[in-house]
DNA sequence: TCGACACATAACGTGTTAGTTATGTCGCTA
DNA sequence: TAGCGACATAACTAACACGTTATGTGTCGA
């Protein structure tokens, strides 16, 4: 078990393991633009609400608990965003949650 | 097991794997100042060749081999450099590759 | 050339991650 | 209010990460 370290460390630490993943990546990377890379939404504005979770799902090519979960590690991080509306959920990029952890990465 | 991703994005992953680590950011962070952080070598000046291994595993508080697997993932991941002599390693940090790697996650 | 030291590699145990299928929960709608 | 669709959670498995101890390799100095 590693010995206790700094919080701006275990703080680092965390925000790379979220993003250390190539699907996580990818979803990050189609979340820049959404409109581009899924289907148009009947329901929620992609670029105010977010992109449909089903959208997600369908296009990461895994099973709907594994992207789930991958979701999840980047909500948990703090790096997107999710809403819930009307039976569906949306993803976006918090961008500034991101420009900060880019920030934070930067002082490595 | 994940599908194909571009090279982009590999490469992306790859360099995030070896940064997600309490540990590894633990020692680039010492490395940023091998004086401050070090005892002072007889043999190899810290700045020019880089730290003692041996240093960075007391230091680390890990048994030898783990220390030596953290060091070779950092090495692999070409964030820093190994130098041998006369039967010492010494390791520092690779500026340029660390830059790179920053700009690269930045445009996550 | 032999021993000791520096470091790498091997072998192994254990916790974590990432995938799967099965099932639960909750809100919308007929 | 019954059912269905969207999503989360549970349970399981395989692969990987990270720690350990034991052992191998190579180099320096006596």
């Amino acid at each position: 078990m590693p010995r206790e370290s700094s919080p701006e460390l275990a703080h680092a630490e965390a925000l790379l393991k979220a993003l250390a993943s190539a699907r996580r990546l990818q979803v990050l990377d189609w979340l820049k633009d959404p409109v581009r890379h899924f289907p148009p939404q009947e329901h929620g504005d992609p670029i105010e609400h977010g992109t449909c979770n089903l959208f997600i799902v369908d296009k990461l090519g895994v099973s709907q608990p594994a992207a789930s979960r991958h979701l999840k590690v980047l909500v948990d991080a703090g790096l997107v965003v999710a809403t819930r509306r009307k039976g569906w959920t949306y993803y976006r990029r918090d961008e500034a949650a991101i420009e900060a952890a880019v920030e934070r990465i930067s002082r490595i």
